[in-house]
DNA sequence: TTGTTAGTGGTGAAAAGTGGTGAAATATGT
DNA sequence: ACATATTTCACCACTTTTCACCACTAACAA
């Protein structure tokens, strides 16, 4: 299970390496794409064919009515991670995040985002100040489970 | 069952030991995380995945609301105790929790809490001063708000 | 005291991260 | 199509960080 954040630097050109930490489990292969508010999302490419096959399952394509599939399918980039970990984050990818110097690799669960360091900061006050919203909404979900 | 706190030394780089009585239950495998109210949580392995569970995180989909798996997984750190029972605290846990040279580990039942001495010391006369209002609120049903 | 366990500092080899480079691949202009 | 310019990317080399040990000191019980 893909946990933790890793800060890693990026290139000018977008080159940044994938914290070791997060490699075997994502493997030499993996897609890159588009993710929310603006993230991008690593998935390994195993994971990533098991999301679009799996129907039942809610698969990562279905997101809201009104947002396109592709919007991830279309922006979702293979990649290939060379002897030290590292690749090229797509131009437009790295427009869509505004990712600068500084990336966040946050590991959730099966795939890992990509944050520009700031934002990232700013999203985990967000977070800090409505800790009891979060944790209430998961209970109230699992009322509603079997 | 976890009880009782310890004080240990946190070195420049966020090197610590659990303290000796924790190790035997919470074993060589340990993960941490942010706490609420400034705190970090340790727990074992096998709490951590029974948490899991019972709090219903889906981290095999890429789920809808994303806030609670950011903040629970994108949080926690696996870690490995060393031949002295230490590790490493991560560096962005230690700035959330604030914890300088001195930390207090505070079993509470199935998880340890790990508290700056300073704000645990402040916590502690917070408490003494307010042992009536929270008994009562408890005994009311209602919460106290530090 | 003496023996045993816990806590702490230090260290060096290994791992991870980062910058650079040149051949190959791709794009561009004529 | 061909020549030239530009980009890409696989690899080398260097720097920084990490972590598994060793060794000493403090606490404590017999």
């Amino acid at each position: 299970m893909l946990i933790g954040n890793y800060n890693n630097r990026v290139s000018l050109k977008g080159r940044t390496a994938v914290p070791a930490k997060f490699r075997s489990e994502l493997s030499k292969k993996i897609i890159i794409t588009k993710g929310y508010e603006k993230t991008l999302f690593l998935i390994s490419e195993d994971e990533w064919e098991k999301q679009l096959n799996t129907v039942n399952l809610q698969p990562l394509v279905i997101s809201q009515p009104r947002e396109p599939d592709r919007f991830i399918l279309g922006n979702a980039f293979p990649i290939i991670l060379d002897d030290q970990g590292r690749f090229v984050i797509p131009k437009s990818l790295r427009q869509h995040a505004q990712i600068k110097e500084q990336a966040v690799f946050v590991g959730v669960g099966n795939r890992v985002e990509i944050w520009d360091q700031a934002r990232w900061q700013e999203y985990q006050q967000y977070l800090g100040e409505n800790v009891e919203k979060i944790v209430n909404s998961l209970a109230s979900n699992q009322e509603l489970k079997p």
